[in-house]
DNA sequence: ACGCTAGCAGACAGTTCTGTCTACCACCAC
DNA sequence: GTGGTGGTAGACAGAACTGTCTGCTAGCGT
């Protein structure tokens, strides 16, 4: 009780939803693993709609704070820290039970006019225009292009790394992101 | 009745089935809409899974021969075959109702030990393995290591091109593969 | 003592899903 | 004409789904 039951009925969609999708999870899973009433769910989250997107909003604030940390862990030079976001993809990866990213999977279950869907685009505008402002401060011709490029590589490495075990690809991934940032910043640094 | 049964069942779930993925139709959809008889649907299908196999391999089908086409169409040299795929992503885009690669999609919704699972990790393999070809043909140092960025880029382009209908997407990616077969052939051409 | 808030427990309605089954029909080979 | 093949039409069972509702309990501020 401690935590409060919206926490709890939280941690317990977001484990559940990850695993399986969104969609592959019925509230009634939700309401038995969390030990919440079915009631106080729906109270807290009126629609399992609801439930979905603050899952997404959690999704976001962890995986934003790993690509941060990539980034801080990868040195000064935002070069170097533009390359060390695929540190992130390649622990993600290795981490047992993972399944891809989240907001591909929930997008790839939805119609396009849907919230879950917004949310997807809205979620990968952010990293993109974070990224975009790393890549200006590495003095990138064209950063926007340059982010572009990185964000495809990181969506790549994302998706190839539930359904290819192989750590080959966000190596892959990450030496390609060298690459790209080098001929992008004009030469090796 | 001329085209058979077994043909209108999958044509019809080719296309319900890529708009709103297997686990968003329900047979009784695709019994309705193909004008099949329910009893008909299974005898060709027994399980709702096996339609859905058989649907990922006419995807199969279709997506190489694009993929083979781009290059084609691309030129003699290699190089600009391997650059030349990227116009297969572009034009899949830009087709109405493009809803991304149905692998990843079909994949994203399912357990990591299901037979669509595996389908998709096999479709992966085998396109990853046609471009190595392209990439050794091409003179690359590493052509494991170039198709296997180069196809990064590809899911990559293919899953932004529904998050984000954006062309500059797909344009991105072709010029970041531009870049990557320059890098791995030594210099421009 | 009183009322308010938060939560638990579980029945319930109504829909939708997969998969099975019965009954009938049309054609074609022999 | 007779039987096999492939198809239609639709009822049906059994499960799972979302969302609602009733009743009960415990704590807490005043």
């Amino acid at each position: 009780m401690a935590p409060g039951a919206r926490e709890r009925i939280l941690d317990t969609a977001f484990g559940l939803f990850y695993a399986h999708g969104p969609r592959g999870v019925g509230v009634d899973t939700i309401v038995a693993e969390s030990g919440v009433a079915k009631a106080t769910l729906y109270k807290h989250f009126p629609r399992k709609d609801d439930l979905v997107l603050a899952y997404l909003d959690r999704v976001d604030q962890v995986w934003f704070g790993q690509l941060r940390a990539a980034a801080r862990t990868a040195g000064e030079d935002p070069r170097d820290q533009l390359v060390g976001l695929f540190d992130a993809v390649v622990r993600a990866c290795r981490r047992e039970g993972y399944h891809g990213c989240a907001f591909i999977n929930a997008a790839a279950e939805t119609d396009t006019a849907t919230d879950v869907h917004a949310r997807t685009v809205e979620h990968k505008a952010v990293v993109r225009a974070w990224v975009a402002d790393l890549a200006r401060r590495a003095g990138a011709a064209d950063p926007q292009l340059l982010a572009r490029q990185l964000t495809l590589l990181l969506d790549g490495a994302l998706t190839a790394g539930v359904l290819d075990a192989d750590p080959a690809a966000a190596d892959g991934a990450r030496r390609a992101a060298r690459t790209l940032v080098a001929e992008a910043t004009g030469g090796t640094w």
